[in-house]
DNA sequence: CCGTGTCTACGAAAAATTTCGTAGAAAAAA
DNA sequence: TTTTTTCTACGAAATTTTTCGTAGACACGG
């Protein structure tokens, strides 16, 4: 199942942060609001029920520790971002990955080390091709 | 502007097919969505009052011919899946095109030719860096 | 001419997502 | 101990997006 786009800001953290609580995730969460300007703070209670839904809908596991509960990320990083990407790839360039990464690369500017390794990548990938 | 996901599905259609009616785009809406099955068929004054709403935002121009509306689209291709692969990267992979572009050259398999026209586009890249 | 079908406009229901207010329990501070 | 703060639970607003029902105008075939 594909995480909401507020439920995706919050793995984020908690991949990043690791096991964390609700306090924590929702500093973490305005402070970064804040750097971007691109949303407004959020109170307490809203990252408080958001997390609750995600545990029930099993994209973070719970522990209760005294009384607090501690939070922790039940999806791998890679898997949701394959599975969004998926739906992103079909939604905008209608299945087309290829066209996909043309226009990411033909926009931002990656730096001589990321090509490096896109190039060694699609080398690999090459290596497979011809082997089968 | 960033379209809604039923909003792109339209855009979709009229940059594939040119300048349309409720009608086509309905229609072509549902066969697509029958093929794919995905999402449930939507009825035509659904349709309708999205492209009314798209036309309120601009995304769309439209030319009454008669009794009925003709429907073209009003943002370029390009400039609206650049907007969205932008945001899409600081959602999904918190920035960094070279992750995205990773990612997606990992799980799909790309042909042969893609990966040519991708080698091509990095070598280019490539000779501007150089050549500032 | 008359019924039937198709078109637009419009409001509002339905669904999905995000946000908050309040209550009660537990902890910490005073 | 008393007060204040901090937690969870929960329901329900507020927002955004999608869908549909209805009405009135026009066209077309019979």
């Amino acid at each position: 199942m594909k995480p909401t786009e507020s439920e995706l800001e919050i793995l984020h953290i908690l991949w990043e942060k690791g096991p964390s609580t609700v306090r924590t995730v929702n500093d973490v969460l305005n402070e970064r609001r804040k750097a971007s300007g691109q949303k407004e703070s959020s109170g307490y209670t809203t990252s408080l029920k958001l997390m609750q839904i995600m545990h029930e809908k099993g994209f973070v596991t719970r522990t209760e520790e005294g009384r607090t509960h501690t939070y922790a990320a039940a999806v791998q990083q890679e898997d949701t971002q394959s599975l969004l990407l998926q739906h992103f790839v079909d939604q905008t360039f209608r299945g087309s990955t290829a066209r996909l990464v043309m226009q990411a690369l033909g926009n931002h500017e990656a730096s001589a080390e990321e090509l490096d390794e896109i190039k060694a990548l699609i080398a690999q990938i090459e290596q497979n091709q011809s082997k089968p």
